[in-house]
DNA sequence: CTGAAAGCGCTTACAG
DNA sequence: CTGAAAGCGCTTACAG
């Protein structure tokens, strides 16, 4: 655990100067300053009465609140440390990189939290090993990180198993209705799910213009209604199925096709991923995942290791990928294909 | 702002035995850590580095972040407090009172926040006595609080515009489809508009028979859809209009029309309070607020507040309740009612 | 813009 | 179990 002092002589520079530079108040140059933050950084410098595990305080980065995927995993973080008597501190995190640096810096160098859960955020290396040299425990939600232990479903192997339902009550004219993921560029969970849907479909030997895609401009309910409506357009090119990369896509596709006077499942199967709380009530089949266990696993694995720490020294490594299980909840949005 | 030699001598023991008891290192009777805690929660003590705006985090309490209305106002508070340098702990309080004490108690004795925003939690006199003994500055969302700063819409004037448009349309036979709050004992928005539907369907001199209530297990699309297949199943008691207590109330109705063959609005008109993001895809007519920007302002209010203390001590009050506006969006889902 | 030095607030062996 | 005292880590007028 370095001291103030360590950083100043470090950055060869007083106390007194480390001492503005990193709280902000008073002046120092610009040069300086960042000597001072590089050295910091480098020595994992944290603030005098904020060791490690005792602020009781874990940091969540996560790209934004309002889909159902996150609000459930939130909700799982969120409860699993207030049972633990941990606080929460969260950290939007989109694909502006310049403030991504910032708030590492920030949770680095202020260093308020005693652990990250990083939750649809796919960290370099380079931010791993900073925390990590912090000795603050990190685990990830949403697909693997590099050398740290993460939750999150397999989802090219869910969308191909979601393609193969629909295969195996003969469906052969199947759109793949994904989002377009440009301003998410973590983990790409939607490239992810095309994937395993054309992995599928080539293993059942169809023909190229029989693998159709379709891409929505969000993976919401709208953005899937949207795209359907355009898929579902034209009688003669409608297919007789449609596997979603997420539920929200596949629910606006329900509702695009029954405002075009489509009936699900009779003209139309529709097939989602992630068991959105939607999916009942609109009798969607999906392979459903459990975002909200996920979150309480995190957080378990996170406090483990911080108690690890604190009583021998000796971390042990939970790093790796264990991928949960997804359960096929089959409901009336599927049936084979109509007669032709 | 009170130190550790202040709590040592309101509890009569040295600053040595009061940090014992107050960090739990070592050894303190049961007693005198009871009388130095007492001491330190009664002078407002906060441990050392942790000075009223010094942390630059700013609590948020809010029962759930599950739904679009809290998702939204979650979201704006977060931009609004990142563009300002702050960060955000997390707390959720839901109806659990003791633990809803032990979380106030929390952010108190420990001190780690400068400020706290409410959403959609009224906090007692005491709570709030609480905060503003350490010099937090409280800001609420979703209805009054006494003596604090609250953002939020006119509910009661909100139903009642809305009823007033489905009057105007010639709509007599007018149900309001609301939700249970019984489970989210704060502020009552339900209970509210439901007050501001009556008080128009008394001015409007309709007969007590005309004026039905039904009441939605949980306010969400899935809740208003139960409650909507039940309202409109018998064809001889179904209403010529539902008036939800919020959006997703009347999704979750249009949604159980369109799966009975009823036709909205020519059989059926749905109006809805919110302006939820899912609205204009199903044409819903809706009394539009905007989350995001209450949440942005309580965050100038509490940080203009915190600005104001650190420059002449003389805080100015920002107490008081000015009701953002309703916006009245009428898209394809109102109309006359049917002719008999 | 920076450093030497005073000093604040807390913690922690040590003595009892 | 408690207190007097040393001392750690940081901040902050002050001087330059």
């Amino acid at each position: 655990m370095s001291a103030l002092s360590d950083v100043a002589r470090a950055a060869q520079v007083s106390k007194a100067t480390a001492s503005r530079a990193l709280s902000g108040n008073g002046y120092v140059s610009a040069e300086t300053r960042d000597r001072v933050i590089a050295a910091a950084a480098t020595l994992g410098y944290v603030a005098a009465g904020q060791a490690a595990n005792q602020t009781r305080n874990v940091g969540v980065l996560i790209p934004h609140f309002s889909s159902w995927y996150f609000g459930e995993v939130l909700e799982g973080i969120e409860s699993a440390l207030v049972s633990s008597g941990y606080d929460l501190t969260l950290h939007r995190l989109d694909g502006d990189r310049p403030q991504r640096r910032r708030v590492l810096e920030h949770v680095v160098v202020r260093g308020r939290v005693d652990a990250v859960v990083a939750v649809g955020i796919e960290l370099t290396p380079e931010e791993v090993d900073v925390l990590r040299s912090l000795g603050r425990p990190v685990a990830g939600i949403g697909g693997a990180i590099p050398a740290i232990p993460t939750l999150g479903i397999d989802d090219t192997a869910a969308a191909a198993l979601a393609t193969r339902h629909l295969l195996s009550l003969g469906h052969r004219h199947i759109v793949h209705l994904g989002a377009d993921q440009a301003r998410e560029p973590d983990f790409l969970v939607h490239a992810r799910r095309l994937t395993g849907f054309r992995h599928e479909m080539d293993a059942a030997g169809l023909p190229a213009d029989a693998v159709a895609v379709a891409t929505a401009t969000e993976p919401t309910i709208e953005g899937g209604y949207r795209a359907a409506l355009s898929v579902l357009a034209d009688p003669r090119s409608r297919p007789t199925a449609i596997m979603a990369g997420c539920d929200e896509l596949a629910i606006g596709a329900i509702v695009a096709a029954r405002q075009l006077g489509i009936t699900v499942p009779a003209q139309l199967s529709v097939v989602g991923i992630d068991g959105h709380e939607l999916a009942p009530m609109f009798g969607l089949t999906t392979l459903a995942q459990e975002p909200r266990a996920q979150g309480v696993s995190a957080v378990g694995i996170v406090l483990r290791m911080l108690h690890d720490a604190d009583r021998d020294d000796s971390r042990r490594d939970d790093s790796g990928w264990a991928p949960h299980p997804v359960r096929l909840d089959v409901r009336s949005s599927t049936t084979a294909p109509p007669l032709p």
